[in-house]
DNA sequence: CCATGCTCATTAGCTAGGCTAAGTATCGTG
DNA sequence: CACGATACTTAGCCTAGCTAATGAGCATGG
């Protein structure tokens, strides 16, 4: 256990890095439009899962309840997600994305994809293999 | 070109999401202080550059001079950085990280490492290889 | 069957971080 | 030396995050 600790804790380090970098740079890239990264990331949260309540997607996105009652209702002003009352529990509220949320999000989406997507083409494609391994990882990494 | 494109495109979208999800773990690791997240990103800058002026600063964490004149205000607060006057300019300033301000980065440094390596711990050596050659690669996408 | 306590969502009020526009001081150059 | 450019700050606005408190609905024990 020990062997390994030595072995894992300068590569946190050096992915931690890669990691804080690359995703200043993606989020940077901002398309013309006018959605934060917050109204974003709560935008895929439920198109992703189809429907949550305002707890549920407040758990997904680690932010406090309140929070998402902000940002939930810029969405609303926007017509890109619509609430419907929950069939049972009164005090519940289900919310999903409308089909402008889904346009938008699939513009969004495509955007966010185009810097990463045009740096990516200048690899090898060995480094592409490396990168696709290594992405698999790091999404068991962060599931877990 | 384009069937290169064909292959960088689903690759980026599977290497975002696993950015965007390792950032946002690691992110939440903060230690019981107080520094946000902007605080101790500029606080790490300043320390691996040395010293920088505010514009340089701004330029390095990729946001606007009014804005980086608060978050340096916050840190000298605290006394974690400190400003000296430019020897030959006098419209410029020097930020660099105080002893304590050093040690601060230090202890948060370490804090935000530890719950990656003890994800890492648990992969196998080879997959831990996989990630190291990514992180090279990675860190060169993000620097060009 | 209803009183009491829990959960869900929201509101209120605060701080931090981000922006643009405008102001001030200094530099550098014609 | 006057005038434009540059560096930094100030002012004012918005979003995002938090905690505390409020109100509405559910569920359960007497």
């Amino acid at each position: 256990m020990t062997t390994e600790r030595a072995a894992a804790e300068p590569l946190a380090k050096t992915l931690r890095d890669a990691i804080t970098r690359l995703g200043r740079r993606v989020r940077q890239a901002r398309p013309v439009g006018d959605l934060t990264f917050s109204q974003l990331s709560a935008l895929t949260s439920l198109q992703l899962a189809g429907a949550l309540t305002p707890r549920e997607l407040a758990d997904v996105e680690r932010v406090q309840p309140p929070t998402m009652t902000k940002i939930v209702g810029k969405l609303e002003d926007r017509g890109l997600v619509a609430r419907t009352p929950h069939p049972t529990d009164g005090r519940q509220v289900i919310l999903a994305a409308t089909e402008q949320g889904k346009a938008v999000y699939a513009q969004y989406e495509q955007a966010r994809n185009e810097w990463l997507a045009q740096a990516l083409d200048r690899l090898s494609p060995e480094e592409r293999e490396t990168l696709a391994s290594a992405a698999d990882i790091l999404q068991r990494v962060a599931r877990g």
